[in-house]
DNA sequence: CTACATGCAAAGGGTTTGCACGGGG
DNA sequence: CCCCGTGCAAACCCTTTGCATGTAG
């Protein structure tokens, strides 16, 4: 499932973003960089832009891919998507069985996921609801919320047909 | 931090399920076993019974801790831990930065998880709300909800005023 | 008896680290 | 110039797998 599902997580309600809007954000993570006494690289340029250029989740191993020409190595990788999740641009998500992925913050309000756990797609969904509970709860434990993970696991429309063919591949 | 983390994952909320509870499950987990055509071996109960009693949340290694007399493999405890999730007794956790934690259904409702991402701690808290709204979303896209991940990651109350330290520790 | 379950050890995949070189401030 | 950032490869952790033996049905 992980490999074949990997360059098939397609998203419904994903945008791309219009280039001054990457071009702004850029300039907030260097920014960001300089203020908190990181160097601005031209590694670390290379890394944000493109990675403001996904459209919908990526692995790590996405993002490398498309850099190939740069010849950026995975551990830099890494690094650079944690400063640019510190700097607010970017949330890792976690999604059972299959690696980490990112999504840019850029033009996403927040939103939870449906995940197919057959067919490993995602479906966007508007959370804006559940997250205000959340807040509201998070409140009231005292708790200050930076960030919220909102999912559903289960089958998607086009996969509760052809179900029940087998529940795990193994 | 996860090393650290690991034993002192406690949560506001759990409770001891009674010996009764922890036997009735036991004999769904053998029901389902027999129903499925798995067998019913004495190491599947051993760890079955041993599940049930975790107050909260738990690794597979802490698993393994707990079953040490028995001598049971890891690859064991893995298949065991998926086995009984199929059967609805246990969910699977992932939570940011440590590996899958654990947790059995008795005696608890469908909650959500406060992660403070500086002390690891998890506070659990009732999400009937948060998972109504979802079940409604879902149904609007045509997925079939089998399970939910309501998450808060930030700081908890006590960290929150001794924050400011270092926010990694690497 | 037969096939599935188990323990052990080894492999696996994604992520992180150690090290010496390169480049930003 | 000095130190942080980088690439490379090796280490790492958690989880899964292959194989020979044990055991439920």
């Amino acid at each position: 499932m992980g490999k074949s599902a990997k360059s098939s997580l397609e998203l419904s309600g994903t945008r791309a973003v219009p280039p001054e809007g990457i071009a702004e954000a850029v300039a907030r993570f260097e920014d960001f960089l300089r203020r908190r006494g990181f160097k601005v690289t031209r590694t670390r340029l290379w890394i944000a832009e493109r990675v403001l250029k996904f459209p919908g989740h990526f692995s790590a191993a996405d993002l490398w891919g498309a850099l190939r020409d740069h010849r950026v190595s995975m551990a830099t990788i890494y690094q650079t998507l944690e400063l640019m999740e510190q700097a607010g641009l970017l949330r890792r998500c976690a999604f059972r069985g299959i690696g980490a992925r990112y999504e840019s913050c850029l033009g996403r309000e927040h939103h939870g996921h449906l995940v197919c756990r057959r067919c490993g797609n995602i479906v966007e969904f508007d959370d804006g609801k559940v997250e205000a509970l959340l807040v509201k709860i998070a409140g009231a434990h005292g708790f200050r919320l930076e960030e919220t993970v909102i999912q559903g696991i289960g089958l998607c429309a086009e996969c509760r047909r052809t179900e029940g063919e087998r529940w795990v591949p193994r």
